[in-house]
DNA sequence: CATGAATGAGTCTTCATTCAT
DNA sequence: AATGAATGAAGACTCATTCAT
């Protein structure tokens, strides 16, 4: 999956770095408020900290502001989870510690998660495969921690099962964020992060036992 | 929850039950490849075959288009779901079938799902509460099957966890919409409906079991 | 100056008239509240008491509404004026009477008097001729009775002194209606009449003493 | 009374005049022409000679051109009327060449006059208040050359009778350009004003004897 | 590099007018 | 004669993008 870059006039790579830095900042803040679409690039530039004619010195579409957005926050994501995340293990309190970390993450960033999934579809063509492959990968680390769980006869799950559970508990950390509006005021997170983990077990678990049991 | 009603200029009530379903059907269709923001009042008008003189005569403003979509979409998801769901029966093949239902209506409507999805942000600050506790009403179905299972001690859970695990329900049965690209290439339908409900199901026997253990 | 005649597809000439009524009555209420432009014809069919289709019945564009009512408007000043104004007598009490009189129709008929004003300049171009000929017609019933106290020999005035004084009179009996905001507050309608008489007669009676002199 | 500004999104106060002459000046052309609800927006730029996009970075609605066209209109009355008139003197000489000012602004400013009586109504609720205020301002001109003569014994009115006669001025003047089809084919403007200047005159002249003979 | 004025294609919305019933 | 649904041209306004300074 080849990396999309998006074109800058200015050629300072630092200031880019810079500059882009002000701008994902200024845009996360306006699209949680108002969505991509109702946000226009002057507001954009604004909130950045600059003028309209320096924000296009640093990207070419209004479309490249969004890519920024969502890929810094998926890099973001991803940072905090391999911090918190120790994949090597592959124990149940291991997979536990690692579902209360992300879980913990998309409580922290539940606006930023929001953001990503209401304005993922106006991603250009070609930057949404390489955006979706990114959560492929946060997705996988899941995985490898139940395979590594199974290969370690933790759990005796299939290749299959290890993927959609996998994908379950991604969903379910970010179903924190983007049903807050029924969710948080029936469960804080710690509740939340107890009684899903202990659901997600529940399916595990009982494998295993059958497992033992034949 | 008072409902949200749509200005319309023609007084016929047959007329603008006949006009808004051509207006729904071709909006729906719009908004999947495009999105809201990316469809125009005239194109709309067009997929709906008559003019955007005449569209204007059966809304208000643009975002009544949408409004009317996703209130469509949710009526039609909960009307396929009450035919195929017996909320009476508080059996675990009951319970079964219903989540085998729900994952059906949802393969079926993936498209008009995932417009609610992205969609829903762009809705009045008036329209979206009412559309929310559509989505609640949906999740109560599934609270309902559970609370009957409890008090006929097919399972036992707790108030809270029935809520929760309604929820997981109702996600995860979008999930196969809003993640297709991810899960289509993995899992058939069956596939998916069988093995979420051997996990759903763990959740919910263990617990019952422990309360066997008792 | 021939007669402008609004076409009608509709034969019966009583009903023509009943119709027209109903259109004017309306009409006039809503152009005074906002102007003929920000008046719809839905509207003007509303406050008629008719549908839209019907008043297109009895006219054929919607300026042909704002000239029926422009010529309406005329006629009743011009009939309130008759009434009021015997222009046979040439003295000065009768030329007092008739001010007075006309300014009074003139405070009954503000309203009416504004919509005019502001709105003559939409009329077509043929209907706009044929309307400035009615309010000729009125300045000159002012002309006529200063002519014949010239002839009279109750006063001495020039041809075009008559002329300009009529149409000072006419004026300063419609600026009582297009000035309220400033007059209103610093005059009664009585102190107005009377205070205009007075300064309108010195400019006569000034000229007749002159003739006195030679 | 508080001044109604209107906001332009370009910073550079000098570029604001400039554009916003070209504006006011295209605009009067054209409302001259078609009035203010006939001239469309896109043909205020083109005969400012700037682009649509440009004219909106000027204002922000099209009302506010007629508001920046009827404000200039008022400070170039009033600037010709202050350049000519000397408020200073007291005489009846100073009074005749007052009028004679006056009245020859308004024939080089017809054309303007003419739009501000027809479209003032079309002013925003918030606009209108000031813009009359600006015309009572030119009318309290001629009350203070007034109450001089009055001071000076020159003549002798009343408070009252000073307002109106003032207002009366201002009206007349008014009239040569809005009664133009009237007035300008029995007339010539310095015809006009020697008339109307002794018609007024009588009006003062007379209550100054009428003071003598007490 | 930074700025912000200029551009105009594109969008929503209105409304006069028509015409089948 | 009366109705009101249908039409689409036209208009106000927005905003992504460019480019001269």
């Amino acid at each position: 999956m080849k990396n999309v870059e998006v074109h800058s006039s200015v050629k300072d790579e630092r200031l880019i770095k810079v500059r882009r830095d002000q701008m994902i900042k200024g845009a996360v803040s306006l699209f949680k408020q108002k969505g991509f679409h109702r946000t226009t690039t002057r507001e954009i530039a604004k909130a950045s900290g600059f003028s309209i004619g320096t924000l296009y010195e640093y990207i070419e579409k209004k479309e490249d502001v969004l890519y920024l957005v969502v890929d810094r926050i998926y890099d973001e994501v991803k940072e905090r989870l391999k911090e918190s995340i120790d994949t090597a293990i592959g124990t149940i309190e291991g997979l536990k510690s690692a579902i209360a970390a992300y879980f913990r993450v998309m409580d922290d960033m539940q606006d930023e998660v929001l953001v990503m999934y209401q304005e993922a579809k106006s991603l250009t063509k070609d930057a949404l495969p390489y955006v979706l492959n990114k959560e492929l990968q946060m997705v996988q680390m899941f995985e490898d921690i139940l395979k590594r769980m199974t290969k370690q006869k933790e759990i005796a799950m299939s290749e299959k099962e290890i993927q959609l559970c996998a994908h379950n508990i991604f969903v379910l950390g970010q179903m924190w964020g983007f049903r807050r509006w029924a969710l948080h005021s029936m469960f804080s997170i710690e509740d939340y992060i107890d009684m899903q983990t202990s659901l997600i077990l529940d399916g595990l678990t009982i494998r295993e036992k059958k497992g033992d049991e034949k």
